[in-house]
DNA sequence: TTGTATGCGTTATCAC
DNA sequence: GTGATAACGCATACAA
């Protein structure tokens, strides 16, 4: 085959099958009728010099490109991974391609990437992480998203910002949470302290309510001192597990409101010749994948990464398609009982 | 601003300027001389209208999209996922967006989303992991990248597939882990494993050959019962690990030849009741960012991620622009050295 | 059922 | 320095 395939188009094999254009995207599209006898001598034109569909010049015309943006705030937390991992796979298998946008969680960096991928035609957002985590975002960013989702269709992971025209697909954090407060309560933990990302981000807040009410319903001691906020990252757990491990008396429990933390928050005790658990247990949330490899296993709560991720793409392209599409989805979590939790006695 | 800003287009700025649709073209792609009174005037209304070209039109015509595809085999391994963390920030930064395929190591994957890509019109391809990776890949294999590669650049991050048309960048792995061996040695082991993901990869073969030389030249015992191949998850880190300890005598240090293997390995030693490092060591290669809070501190080789990613993606864009390029980039990687070697007295 | 003509929004060629 | 117009490749309204 001499012929480039590259510069075949519908005109082409328009010439070759002796037919118009416009019949030889009919029998392309397949929306329209065709007789059986020209559509068979099209499709065998077509077959035959290998011609496929110029995908940009289709979008020109179409106002859709079979494309979807991810946002997402950074690569380095195990959690969005598996979305990404997820999403891309379920989407590319609907027909769909995911451009990637990496907003190292920075808000004007959200603003450009939602701008560039919507030039870029995009027919819908996937936001994960960033400002939909804030609980007082700035009005603007609001506006922003207000003004993006009149046009396109954006599906919040695990985002709370409230308006009726985004979608949202998210664990139960709460009731998650709830779920590791009480194993713990449980196990005969007494004394549990917490560790927590960001101030001012719902997975932080809602879990920190969570936390303050369990303890009071269970009639258990708050020790503030054993309550330390920092960042979503490794170091931040460790820093966090120091500080509580300098107070008098130290707890028998830590939770943490990631892996993340956890894993830093495990590594800082052991620096200091504590067993984990024995000494003290640590308890996370995600189960990211390496919390199970973790020594000792971290006990966690697992979110649901495959029917977050689909539940995202299927929101976006039933609503392009024009599809009844639930405004928000819930999902629950389990607990996974590993050895970062000791029983006592 | 009660204009829709999506429909506004060349011609609107045009009319409203009293110029013609080429002067305004002129203006905004700057390559022609316009006089300055009337470029201040269309640009005044570009800024007053919010005007922004079209970027599907634009690649209709320029058959180029600013676009790059990057197909990795998987966002499970910590290494595939810096660089792809990496590489988007950076392609952005130079102003292309990212098209993320996930192959799952399948090659007919990586088939459809060469074909897929390329008539989405990316302007070229990374690849990471894959078939580039093969020491011996079926001809038909090779033969399609070669036929992309006529038309598009093609970057392999660390692969070996040796052809004039596609470029390369990649880690010294032979070199860097022969610094492991040596340090492993310089510490005083005299017994040491070798862990391994799938034979007939290039991470794999190379480092056997590098592990059996360096022995040989040390006059040092080699144990075929210490050297295990399987595939690169943790899971087979585990498995590996759990044969060598069945064997009548243990070695002292086993290397991996890559860190999720040494993750799975130290937590197979773990349950088994060894401490690493002081009943057995183990070290790695990659420095994924869990590697320096696992307990204990994994030993390993830093891959230089930054300028693998970054290097990946000049290559694509200075080759898009018609600069000269370097086929083949070659990059240092460095030791680390943690806590999961131990010295022998 | 099929063909003609037009639009999609650019850039670039060629006159002027 | 500027404008008219073709070209990019497709989909579709309308006409036949």
């Amino acid at each position: 085959m001499s012929i480039d395939k590259d510069h075949i188009t519908i005109y082409d094999i328009a010439r070759k099958a002796g037919v118009s254009i416009a019949t030889v995207s009919r029998v392309i599209t397949g929306k329209s009728c065709v007789k059986d006898e020209t559509r068979i001598k099209v499709e065998n034109i077509i077959k035959k010099y290998g011609y496929e569909p110029n995908l940009i010049a289709r979008a020109l015309h179409d106002k859709l490109t079979n494309t979807i943006g991810l946002l997402v705030q950074s690569l380095t937390n195990p959690f969005f991974i598996e979305i990404c991992n997820e999403a891309e796979i379920y989407a590319r298998n609907m027909d769909y391609t995911m451009m990637i946008g990496i907003t190292t969680n920075k808000f004007e960096m959200e603003s450009k990437l939602l701008n560039l991928f919507e030039k870029r035609q995009v027919d819908g957002f996937i936001f994960l992480g960033g400002r939909i985590n804030e609980v007082n975002p700035d009005e603007y960013l609001i506006e922003e998203i207000k003004k993006f989702s009149e046009r396109l269709p954006i599906v919040f992971v695990n985002g709370k910002i409230n308006y009726k025209n985004c979608y949202i697909v998210k664990t139960d954090e709460a009731k998650a949470f709830k779920k590791l407060i009480d194993y713990t309560i449980s196990c005969g933990h007494k004394f549990i302290g917490l560790i927590t990302g960001q101030r001012g981000l719902w997975p932080t807040e809602e879990k920190i309510e969570i936390f303050f009410n369990a303890l009071k319903e269970n009639n258990m001691e708050i020790n503030n001192d054993w309550i330390i906020s920092g960042e979503y990252i490794v170091e931040s757990g460790s820093e966090s597990m120091k500080k509580i491990l300098k107070t008098n008396k130290r707890p028998t429990a830590v939770l943490c409101t990631n892996d993340v933390l956890a894993i830093g928050a495990m590594n800082e005790a052991n620096k200091q010749g504590l067993n984990v658990p024995n000494d003290i247990s640590v308890l996370g949330f995600d189960d990211i994948f390496i919390s199970k490899y973790f020594i000792p296993g971290l006990t966690t709560i697992r979110q649901d990464y495959v029917n977050l991720a689909r539940i995202a793409v299927d929101k976006i392209i039933n609503h392009i398609n024009g599809n009844f599409v639930e405004r928000v989805t819930i999902i629950d979590a389990d607990l996974v009982i590993r050895e970062s939790c000791r029983k006592i006695l």
